[in-house]
DNA sequence: ATCCAGGTACCCA
DNA sequence: TGGGTACATGGA
């Protein structure tokens, strides 16, 4: 095992956090350490304070995957800042409590394509569930690495069987969005890439043109996929918790009964600024902590 | 057993 | 645009 000694900006960092944040599916905890794939390469994580141990993986390479080249400091200065103007206060104590349960937790840099195909498989399931169904897949359609891990399945593996087959690994009708999904994905394979060079709006229009992918799905993809900071993730968790610890959202949409999803977001980037998505990523990794009426707090 | 989960597609007024 | 419903599956 190597060591990086987190330093300046790398700090803060949770590795625990950050991996079972519900971003990323397909890490696993044994024996005390993190045991993953990247890049068709196993790799193996354990954090003590500010040193982590890694292997499987070159310094640089985790660095770039865990944002370690990111602020968190400045980017919460910004978000706190964002606060005070909306809300003309110097504190916003709900969000605070998020902050301090989620410190350290970075937004990992995930293959896009991945990021893709996990959220398309996480829609109307929770994170046990998603978990299980992409482990499947991988086990079904993933390169064998050795030591019974796989990497993730190629465009080319999943558009080349059939969509009833991909049902075997508990899909439920997702099986044929993610069909077609990859389908299109290989068609054109420049095209996951290219996104990268495209604003968020463009950006969120290209993904919303595959089959199974809505704005939930898209905004995940934007977030964890391409650190589109701006896209704001709203599940029925997020939509909870926006709408009962800032009820003047509301008042800003009297005439509907649920605000709508754009509402959601739309609300979380004036408040929160630019950094939104990373602040409901604060938010959801806090759901079952946060003072609401269904945690019984 | 019943409800719910990191939703989307499709239909209707 | 807003509101309803079907959809497969497994966890709690």
């Amino acid at each position: 095992m190597k060591t990086l000694k987190l330093s300046g900006d790398q700090l803060p960092f949770c590795l625990d956090l950050t991996l079972a944040c519900g971003q990323v599916f397909r890490w696993k905890k044994v024996d005390g350490s993190w045991i993953g794939v990247i890049h068709d390469q196993i790799v193996i994580l354990n954090q003590e304070n500010d040193k982590v141990y890694y292997d499987g993986i070159l310094e640089s390479e985790l660095i770039r995957y865990f944002s370690l080249d990111i602020s968190l400091k400045q980017m919460m200065e910004n978000i706190r800042e964002s606060i005070s103007k909306y809300s003309g206060k110097d504190s916003d104590n709900f969000f605070e409590i998020a902050a301090m349960l989620g410190e350290g937790l970075r937004i990992i840099r995930q293959d896009p394509w991945e990021a893709l195909m996990c959220f398309i498989c996480s829609q109307n399931s929770n994170i046990p569930s998603i978990t299980k169904r992409i482990t499947l897949l991988c086990e079904q359609y993933g390169t064998p690495l050795g030591n019974r891990m796989y990497g993730f399945p190629k465009p080319s593996a999943l558009a080349s069987t059939h969509p009833d087959e991909l049902r075997s690994c508990s899909t439920g009708y997702r099986a044929s969005y993610l069909f077609e999904t990859a389908a299109r994905v290989l068609e054109k394979p420049e095209t996951l890439k290219r996104i990268f060079q495209l604003s968020v709006k463009e950006a969120r229009l290209e993904l919303l043109s595959y089959p199974g992918v809505g704005p939930k799905v898209a905004d995940c993809v934007l977030l964890f996929g391409y650190q589109f900071y701006e896209a704001v993730p709203v599940d029925v968790w997020i939509r909870t918790i926006i709408t009962s610890a800032y009820p003047d959202i509301q008042i800003k949409t009297p005439r509907k009964k649920e605000c709508s999803y754009d509402d959601i977001a739309n609300f979380c980037r004036q408040y929160f600024g630019p950094n939104a998505g990373y602040a409901q990523q604060l938010l959801f990794a806090a759901r079952q902590e946060l003072p609401l009426q269904q945690n019984k707090n």
